[in-house]
RNA sequence: GCCUUCGUAGCUUAAUGGAUAAAGCAGAGCUCUUCUAAGGCUUUGAUGUAGGUUCGAUUCCUACCGAGGGCACCA
């Protein structure tokens, strides 16, 4: 990589100046924030120069007339600027060469081999059935999406599995309303499945307000809780697995629009038996113990807060569950890292599991990491399932749609196409929305705002793309070729941040932020309809059209390599 | 009360301790006889307060002010 190169190029010259190598102090070599400030800059000569107690200035002269001599054949130029950092600017014949790796390595341009031959399994998502599928759940799952492409790319096979709670109190709610609107029940099932969970939903609302203000109903609930545990009653256990039904075979329609296949839902219900043992355990090494009548990890020992894991009644409540889910995840699978991807209200939580889950299997643990995501929000407030104001994520996507349609009025298009190019935009629009901002931070929602077609936006990618195609449909019609030399120097700044995409792709990778490669994929957007705007490219009178048409080529490479790894597909045409 | 995350332009967000704090939206003004104007160009505008560490702080430390989340039997 030119970066290395770069930097063993300032070693050298540093080891002839008479400096060795162990002592030189950690310095960077990275790309400025502007471009003028040439390719890659070193801040070496300002921390050396503090140290030997020299003029910044002085001193990265000297150190940069020293690296001149030793001279790169990919650096055209080398400059102090500023208080004293050392800017390399690169030729052209390196951008040249960089353009053709871009189409040769095609849709490998981006990968790496970091993580080869490893497995990680990921989960993300994680709606509850009996209960609506929101847009929080949007957004873990394009965090978790991108999260998953992203280490893919870095050659580690991936396994992608959602949790849910399949059982406890908020079924029982649920199953108490509809147990009252049991005449209503024929009706209902003869709707789609989005609007049965919906009544489900809406019937979990009720039973909740219900249970705080209904002293008779919480003790009826209280009950249902424990009659649907046992499974004694037959038209209970009847309308239970409805609700599970309906609200398993809406996720999958959302998942496949989502284009997310998971390979394993897990259960709450089926982790009851390894979080037993998983406590029981914990219990005789001393590692929980007994208050109260419940099972409690002391967190104060370790700097956090108590935990309880099985309540006083003997029901394991979700941290017992989640440290079972853990240990059932490393039986199945035996894998080399386990990503966990929740809201950030569980991060204390988190870590709280994580502290008992390195007592009691270290090894699990050290290999597990959890990341929290911040809340999609209103401004008036946060969004609760309980109380029922939640937007859900089918009509969030479908509102979406229903805008993305109306401005597609005047296309030219059969009304066929018109729907899958919306779908198609619709998901991009939503993604790029929850993916261009920092994952731990929430997100304030504003339905006219937040989901936006211009600008920053997913649209604003897959709008470049599909001219970029229509560029080179052009270019074989008028049998203008794709040519690597330069005739003119002066190009386009496109060249000077494409070939940067997998070092993108790795620290966005490295640091669970996807963030990165959005913003990176938006200034590459940007300096293509630059580029665009500033004349014909596909021009056969224009001798430095081939190079711009091979520029474009590799322009859409890397737009649809990145755009796939946020999980946001490209239409043909919009 | 304790723990924790955060506070950047009118709004929504960026910025491994580095250069003139970067974008989009909104506002003002241009721009389609071209390869799709979901575009391009110009322009107005910001680091909560007070200290400290540092050659250099949006970033690290302390206090204060303000907001969110968590803190014993929900998930």
């Amino acid at each position: 990589m030119i970066k290395d190169d770069i930097s063993s190029l300032i070693s050298k010259a540093l080891a002839e100046l008479g400096f060795e190598a162990k002592d030189l102090p950690a310095f960077s070599v990275e790309h400025p924030d502007e471009l003028s400030h040439g390719d890659y800059s070193t801040n070496v000569a300002l921390i050396l120069a503090r140290k030997i107690k020299q003029n910044p200035v002085e001193f990265a002269k000297s150190l940069a007339d020293k690296i001149d001599q030793l001279k790169s054949k990919d650096i055209s130029k080398i400059e102090v600027a500023g208080p004293g950092f050392i800017n390399f600017y690169l030729t052209d014949k390196f951008f040249e060469s960089q353009t053709k790796e871009i189409i040769k390595k095609g849709k490998k341009f981006g990968q790496n081999k970091i993580l080869k031959g490893q497995k990680t399994i990921v989960e993300y998502t994680d709606p509850n059935p009996f209960k609506e599928f929101h847009i929080g759940h949007l957004m873990s799952n394009s965090i978790g999406e991108a999260t998953s492409r992203i280490i893919e790319a870095f050659g580690s096979k991936i396994i992608r599995v959602s949790y849910g709670g399949d059982v406890g109190l908020h079924v029982a709610k649920s199953i108490y309303t509809v147990l009252k609107r049991k005449d209503e029940v024929a009706s209902i099932k003869k709707l789609s499945s989005s609007q049965q969970l919906s009544f489900w939903a809406k019937s979990y609302v009720d039973g909740s307000t219900a249970y705080e203000t209904i002293p008779e109903a919480k003790i009826e609930i209280d009950n249902l809780n424990r009659t649907i545990f046992e499974g004694a009653d037959k038209e209970i256990n009847k309308l239970y697995a409805w609700g599970r039904k309906v609200s398993i075979e809406h996720f999958q329609e959302i998942f496949k629009r989502l284009d997310t296949k998971f390979k394993r839902n897990f259960w709450e219900s089926e982790v009851i038996t390894d979080a037993l043992k998983a406590v029981n355990e914990g219990l005789e090494r001393g590692i929980l113990e007994k208050s109260e009548g419940a099972l409690i990890f002391k967190g104060e020992n370790h700097n956090l807060h108590t935990r309880v894991f099985v309540n006083s009644k003997g029901v394991p409540t979700y941290e017992a569950k989640e440290l079972g889910l853990g240990v059932k995840k490393s039986k199945l699978y035996n894998f080399d890292k386990s990503v966990i991807i929740t809201g950030n209200e569980q991060n204390d939580y988190f870590k709280v599991l994580l502290v008992v889950l390195g007592l009691l299997r270290p090894q699990v643990k050290d290999k597990t990491i959890h990341i929290g995501h911040g809340m999609l929000r209103f401004t008036s407030g946060k969004m609760s399932s309980r109380k029922g104001n939640v937007i859900t994520g089918i009509s969030l996507l479908e509102q979406v749609k229903e805008n993305i349609l109306e401005k597609m009025k005047e296309r030219e298009m059969s009304d066929k196409d018109k729907a899958e190019v919306a779908e198609i935009v619709t998901v991009g629009a939503v993604r790029y929305s929850i993916l261009k901002q920092a994952p731990g931070g929430d997100i304030i929602f504003d339905f006219d705002k937040s989901i936006s077609f211009e600008g920053d936006s997913g649209p604003y990618l897959q709008y470049s793309c599909v001219r970029a195609m229509s560029i080179l449909v052009k270019a074989k019609e008028e049998k203008v070729k794709a040519n690597f030399q330069k005739v003119n120097s002066d190009i386009s700044n496109l060249e000077k941040i494409i070939y940067r995409f997998p070092e993108i792709v790795e620290r966005a990778g490295k640091e669970y932020a996807p963030h990165y490669l959005a913003l990176y994929l938006t200034q590459l957007a940007s300096e293509f309809s630059t580029f665009y705007a500033q004349g014909k490219i596909v021009d056969k009178t224009d001798s430095t059209s081939p190079y711009k048409v091979a520029l474009t080529s590799a322009f859409l490479t890397v737009m649809q390599n990145g755009l796939n790894l946020l999980g946001i597909k490209v239409p043909k045409r919009m």
